[in-house]
DNA sequence: GCCGTTTTCGGCCCGACTGTTTTCAGTCG
């Protein structure tokens, strides 16, 4: 019982509470509670045995008392009462896009619904559209959405989203100057994964822009053609919406559409509190009904008496509090990156050679660089023997007299094994100026054995770093059990940097887990994990995961200059 | 059901679009 499958309980109350047309704010409460359990580090557990739960932002006293019944027994009374009135499948219903919980219960209390297949038949039948306030297009629609299920596209991750979306602006920018032109969305955020993309853009031809969107090569349907808004799905499945809006309303229109949702739910509540309205064309005084336009978004904020908020930052952790103090962070930004720490050659999975890397970590214009092939034990990946590293690190050296530009760190990226032991001895470990560790085998671990294990090699003083702490791949691998409030308070103590790896399915840390490294007090080090010199042009997502981490430079090692990472690895202080 | 730099009670984001109705409910982002 770990905290996603409390939320999901609590995600199920406020289902079946939909499904009962209960009181909205009921509902929110419930879905509240279960994302703020969803956002934390700390084990729910651990909270609830110290009495704990209420100071989450959003677990009040009853709430908290059902999750205590929850973990104590295994189950929710409130929660099995309210699954007696409703089916499972009649909860499935409210997974389909365009169907709501009114339809959901109207089907299932007048029709009998229970699943997805009794809906299209009751739709096919005519049933559906006998209900009163429904009729033959609802039924359509019903049809329709029922078809696209099966064929539902998935979100993408930002690594194939933002190249695709750099190529559609600077193709549609070639046919027409759009000076505003702009992403909003998750993609302005440096989401993770992106379902769609929004572009936002002025002109004084609204027109010609949209019949050049709708026409660009990459475009494989049109879903809308309007005057200031056109829908396409581009060749590889994304959904692409381009707005476009007089310049006098640019400034709260992007605000609005990049959001996140919740963010502009707290903004707007803070903004009721002063008497002011927010929508996307303005802010309304409430007292007088007046409207004030903003082209700038900055000014949109400065006149809620509020700093300016990176789109990074914008999902409702605390930062419009932050905004209203002065107290926002300065975040890293990839000009502060100075090195590079987790880079392949092909003396073992990696594409090139290690001169190739070097060059291109060079032209980068970095200070440093290490070369991190793995260990042996991870035979797939043509891991290197003790001796083979011990021949790499003489080879090392000599490229790095090559090129006196770089300076070029001896590294590994050494296997932890599964009882916390590391691939090399430590005679060759302490041989090197750089180890990264990291787990690549038996994920089935317990908890407490991955932790046990995770936390062992951490405090062997040779190892430097600890590689893609949770082993996630987004999309594909959970990741694997660990109690990461123990490992990033190791991580503290033993002066063991964590890396938030940017191989896009990775991004490992998440970002609110690398918010919570770095405020119990440990450093992270932001890598790319390179097999081929382009990767390294993913250390973009990585800072972009240390951002929406809330890290300035001081809390990314391979922002530091030589000298004071050099320093760190002493000490563990710059 | 939660919450508080105007509140421990009385609030709780906002608008577009659709389909069904003549003023609104449902759904979505």
């Amino acid at each position: 019982m770990n905290n996603a499958d409390v939320a999901a309980a609590l995600d199920e109350i406020a289902e079946l509470l939909e499904l009962r047309n209960e009181s909205t704010f009921r509902i929110r409460a419930y879905q509240n509670a279960s994302k703020a359990l969803t956002g934390i580090t700390e084990d729910v557990r651990v909270l609830a045995d110290s009495g704990r739960l209420v100071d989450v932002k959003g677990v009040g006293k009853g709430i908290a008392e059902r999750i205590e019944e929850l973990l104590s027994t295994g189950k929710i009374g409130y929660l099995d009462d309210l699954r007696r009135e409703f089916p499972a499948g009649v909860r499935s219903l409210l997974a389909v896009p365009g169907i709501g919980p009114s339809l959901a219960r109207r089907a299932y209390l007048e029709l009998g619904v229970q699943s997805l297949e009794d809906l299209k038949l009751a739709a096919e039948s005519g049933r559906l559209a006998e209900l009163p306030g429904l009729g033959e297009k609802s039924a359509q629609n019903v049809l329709r959405a029922l078809g696209r299920v099966s064929k539902r596209e998935h979100r993408i991750s930002i690594g194939k989203a933002m190249p695709l979306v750099e190529e559609l602006i600077a193709d549609l920018q070639a046919v027409q100057s759009l000076p505003n032109l702009m992403p909003a969305g998750s993609l302005r955020r440096w989401s993770p994964t992106i379902g769609d993309i929004d572009l936002m853009a002025t002109s004084s031809d609204p027109a010609a822009v949209m019949d050049a969107f709708v026409n660009l090569p990459q475009v494989r349907q049109i879903l809308g053609h309007g005057a200031t808004k056109s829908s396409v799905v581009t060749d590889n499945g994304l959904q692409v919406d381009l707005r476009i809006v007089e310049e006098a309303a640019f400034g709260s229109l992007i605000q609005h559409f990049t959001g996140s949702r919740d963010h502009n739910i707290e903004l707007r509540e803070y903004a009721l509190n002063m008497g002011l309205s927010l929508n996307e064309y303005g802010i309304t005084a409430a007292s007088t009904g007046a409207v004030r336009m903003f082209t700038d978004e900055r000014e949109f904020y400065r006149a809620l008496g509020l700093a300016w908020i990176e789109p990074e930052l914008r999902e409702a952790q605390g930062e419009i509090r932050a905004a209203r103090d002065g107290t926002l962070p300065h975040l890293v930004g990839v000009e502060d990156v100075r090195g590079d720490l987790h880079v392949h050659s092909d003396w073992s999975d990696g594409a090139v050679p290690i001169e190739s890397m070097i060059t291109a970590a060079e032209d980068r214009g970095y200070a440093y660089v290490a070369i991190t092939d793995h260990s042996g034990g991870i035979g797939v990946a043509n891991g290197l023997s003790p001796d083979r590293l011990i021949e790499q690190m003489g080879l090392v050296r000599q490229l790095a007299e090559r090129h006196p530009r770089i300076r070029v760190l001896c590294g590994s990226e050494v296997d932890i094994r599964r009882d916390g032991t590391l691939d090399f001895p430590d005679e060759i470990l302490a041989q090197l100026d750089w180890v990264v560790a990291s787990v690549h085998s038996g994920f089935n671990q317990t908890e407490e054995q991955m932790t046990a294990r995770i936390i062992r090699a951490m405090e062997n003083p040779h190892v430097d770093a600890l590689g893609h702490p949770t082993g996630r791949l987004i999309g594909k691998r959970e990741p694997y059990a660990v109690d990461l409030e123990q490992v990033f308070r190791a991580a503290a103590r033993t002066h063991t940097a964590l890396e938030i790896n940017s191989f896009p399915e990775r991004l490992d840390l998440s970002d609110r887990h690398a918010r919570r490294a770095i405020e119990l007090g440990a450093t992270l080090v932001v890598d790319t994990d390179a097999h081929a010199p382009a990767h390294l042009d993913n250390i973009r997502y990585g800072i972009a995961m240390a951002r929406r981490a809330w890290a300035t430079a001081d809390d990314v090692l391979n922002a530091y200059s030589f000298d004071a990472l050099q320093a760190w690895l002493r000490n563990g202080e710059p």
